[in-house]
This record gives C-alpha cells, structure tokens and sequence, in this order.
DNA sequence: GAAATAGTGTCTTTTAGACAATATCAC
DNA sequence: GTGATATTGTCTAAAAGACACTATTTC
C-alpha cells in the first residue's frame, strides 16, 4: 500500500466530475441533463448533469473521469472538453462528507452524439432556456451558469463555436451561432473580413452548400490556429 | 457519521492546495517559494510553491485551504486570488495515492506581504525568471507556467495588473507592469487614452507623485469596475 | 536655464459600422 | 425573369500607431 493511503482517509473529500455537454440545434442550445431516478438515495427526481464519482481505483485522472461520465450518458465521444472550474463545500451534496465537484464543458454537433435510450436514466437535450429555470440537483445550477459564462466569453475571441457546427459549415452559420452565444448582431461584412484575415477557417475547396440561392461556399475549422479569432474583440464596449 | 464517508475511503484521492504567489518589484515578477527541508519525505531540498492539505475535518472549502497555505507562509492576506486549474494524476506526488492539485493564481504588492522567516521553511521571494529554470517539487512546473500563462493573458483585457502595484499608482507604473506583462511596448499617448475611456482606475484628487519632473497624477483601482480593460484587445496581432 | 519625465496634440493608417450593389442559384 | 440568399464593394466614423510638442517640477 502506497504512503498514507490510510493515514488521512478520513480527511479526504468526496471528488467528483460535472460535465455540461451542449449542442446547437433549432437556433438554441442545448444542454445534456439526465432525471434521477425516484429511488436515488439524493436528489430524485430531479434533473441532473452528466457526472460521476472520481474513483481512483478505477481512473487516473478527472479526464478519464468526465469522458467515463459522458460515455454513460451519449454513445460518441466529444470533439471538445475544457475544465471550467471546482467547486468546494458542504453545499454540493448535502447528505454526503464534503465533496469537491470539477466541472467541465462538453461541446458537440447534434448528429455526432447520440442519447443512450437504453440507459436506466432518462436523458435528454433539454433547450437551455427551460433548463435555466429548473432547480438542478447538487450544485449543478452553479455549475451551469459557470459553463455559459465560459463558453459566451470564449465566442469572442477563439474558434469555439465552431464545435457546435458540423464539419462543414458556411460562414453565415458561423456567424448565427457566434451572434446566439454572445447575443449580439454582427454585420455580414464585417464578420465576413475578420475571419479571412486570419486562417482560423479553412476553405473546402469545390465544396457548396447549396440551395435557393447563390451556393454558399463550405469552411471548416483550422485545428491548428491557437491564436485569437479576431484581433480585435467582437462586441462593442457596452 | 454522513453517508458514504467510510463506504468510498480508500477511493478517494489526496486533495491539495497549491498558490502560485506574484509580486512585481525591480521591474520583473517574483514569486513566493520554500524550500522544502532536508527531512521531508518526498521532495527534500527541492523549491516548492506554497501548498497544503485539503483536510475536510479542518478546512470548509478550497478557498480556505489556499488562504492556509498563504498564512502559513506570509503574514498578510493578498488582494487578489483566483482559482486556475485542478491538475490530477499520479505524477503530482509519486510517492502517495492519486492526488488533486487545485492551484491558485495570489496577486499582492510587496509593501504589504512580509514572509514569515520565523518559520521552519525557507521562504523567499525568487524572481520569476530564475525559478522558471528550476525543477520544482511536485508537479509545480506544470502549475506555474499555467498561472503565468493566466496573468498573461488576462493582463490583456481586465484590470488584473493593478493589483500587483501600490495602492496609488501612476499612469506610466500601470503602462510599465502591463507591457511586463504583455511582453510588448505600448503607446504612452494610445495608453492614457485608453485608459481615459474607461472608469477601469479613478484619479485620486490632488495626489501626485512628485520628484525631478513634473508630478504624476496617481490613480487608484476602481473596484467596482467589471468589464473589459480596454474595448479593443491591446496586443497587435501575431 | 538644463534635465527629466508628465501629459497633450497631430497626422496617417487601419479597422469598424452601416448599407448598397452584385452574383448565382431554383423555380 | 423572380425570389432568395451568398458575396463583394463603398463610404464614413472611430480607433490605432507613430511621434512631436508642451508642461511642470528639481537642480
């Protein structure tokens, strides 16, 4: 037995992973949440984020942890997963010892991510704006608005959004997703100018979206820009 | 006895605290280590960031545990603390059990933090550029270059350098310890009006900073300022 | 007055912002 | 051609960038 695995059990907090997986669809977000069961020991019945117990007779790091809590709740792996924050105290999980909750968001493009029906929880993308206003169970109302915050602040300068579209997507749905996270109009020329000054997308070359109208060329997200999406920040000093 | 607190015992990994403490002095960053004494079981001898134990039957929440570790090293709170980043794995502390590291990112202003020298460590303050050549205990590399890394880019957009100066400070000061930080010169005239435009430091009336020349205005932080540092970000682009 | 640094002004280039004009498709 | 939307262009206002100029102190 490893040094002091003993000696301070009794000292040790409860740790475990929250992840907020969100989709794009129908114009809004959408948040993965799952229901408790009515025979859950806490919080049953209501609604919860994907999360599980950091064991680390089983996982060796909070990575490993939060893909095993998505990997219970959706049948494909995310393309993006940033830690956010942790979260102390009592206030987590009332009736258990101090627990420590990291929490993580999830982003992922509707078709490449698919709920586990046969999952003994019932899981769902609910749309962000009815999740709101839900009492959560543990602290994951908290949790919640610590993601959007994270995920809205980096719409602005990174190439974050572009995980919430398909592969393949046209400027013009890049730019509907950057305006929904930071909730603000860009004009169409503009947006068009900053994102071809830099090489945060790249051209599909012969590939259209086609339709309607005039074919929209295709873009997709340059994996290997890490600098910043525009030079200068996107929304106006308020 | 809560629930659980025996049931999951030997689960559970060791959680700890770890500060990443900067001052700003002589023109460079310094920050605050102790060397670890010669009878200490893991990392004898070695530099290490002030850290403790996050003991539950002592310690409410992460919060606390950081401003522990801080006390026990200096004798006075700092102004600024922000939560960074929880590193897991079995690389923190080899000789123990999977461990968390939660680390903090401590903002103070030399005047107002004295080092605690009756103590049994060695505390000193080392500028930075020293200690980025060292190898530190436990997984304290990996925990300072992303604290730096975090000053950095937030010295970019918030207010975030005011708090390694003096309570009043000048204009030229804050232009200083910004472009330390950035790693770039600024205009003096494109950085005072700026600044102007926002309510990001207020002018503390009829307070100079005299000395051979013309004297300086001093300005203070202007607390209740929350948004952006400046409308547009401050470094060109690369 | 000289030295030193605070603070202001001026001019050019770049970016933002608004919106008009043109292009290319389906029908 | 008509309708729809992609894409480009044009004009004005604002901000950035470079650097010169003026102000106020100590000596």
């Amino acid at each position: 037995m490893t040094y002091n695995s003993q000696k301070y059990s009794e000292r040790r907090p409860n740790v475990g992973v929250t992840v907020v997986p969100f989709i794009f669809e129908d114009k809004e977000l959408k948040v993965l949440v799952y229901k408790r069961g009515s025979d859950s020991d806490v919080f049953a019945n209501q609604y919860a984020l994907p999360n599980c117990f950091f064991d680390i007779t089983e996982m060796g790091n909070l990575d490993e942890a939060t893909k095993n809590a998505l990997a219970t709740k959706t049948s494909v792996e995310v393309p993006y997963i940033e830690q956010i924050h942790t979260f102390s105290g009592s206030h987590i999980d009332p009736d258990r010892i101090t627990t420590l909750n990291v929490a993580y968001l999830a982003l992922a493009q509707k078709d490449q991510v698919k709920d586990l029906h046969d999952h003994k929880f019932e899981t769902k993308w609910m749309s962000l704006n009815v999740l709101l206003k839900k009492e959560l169970a543990f602290n994951h109302n908290e949790v919640l608005e610590m993601a959007l915050q994270r995920l809205n602040s980096k719409a602005e300068y990174t190439n974050i959004s572009t995980y919430l579209l398909n592969k393949n997507f046209t400027i013009k749905e890049l730019r509907e997703v950057t305006e929904y996270l930071i909730d603000e109009k860009l004009d169409n020329s503009r947006f068009r100018d900053r994102i071809k000054k830099t090489d945060i997308i790249l051209e599909v070359e012969g590939e259209f979206q086609t339709g309607v109208q005039r074919p929209a060329q295709l873009y997709c997200r340059n994996d290997k820009f890490k600098g910043y999406f525009y030079p200068k920040s996107l929304t106006k000093p308020k």
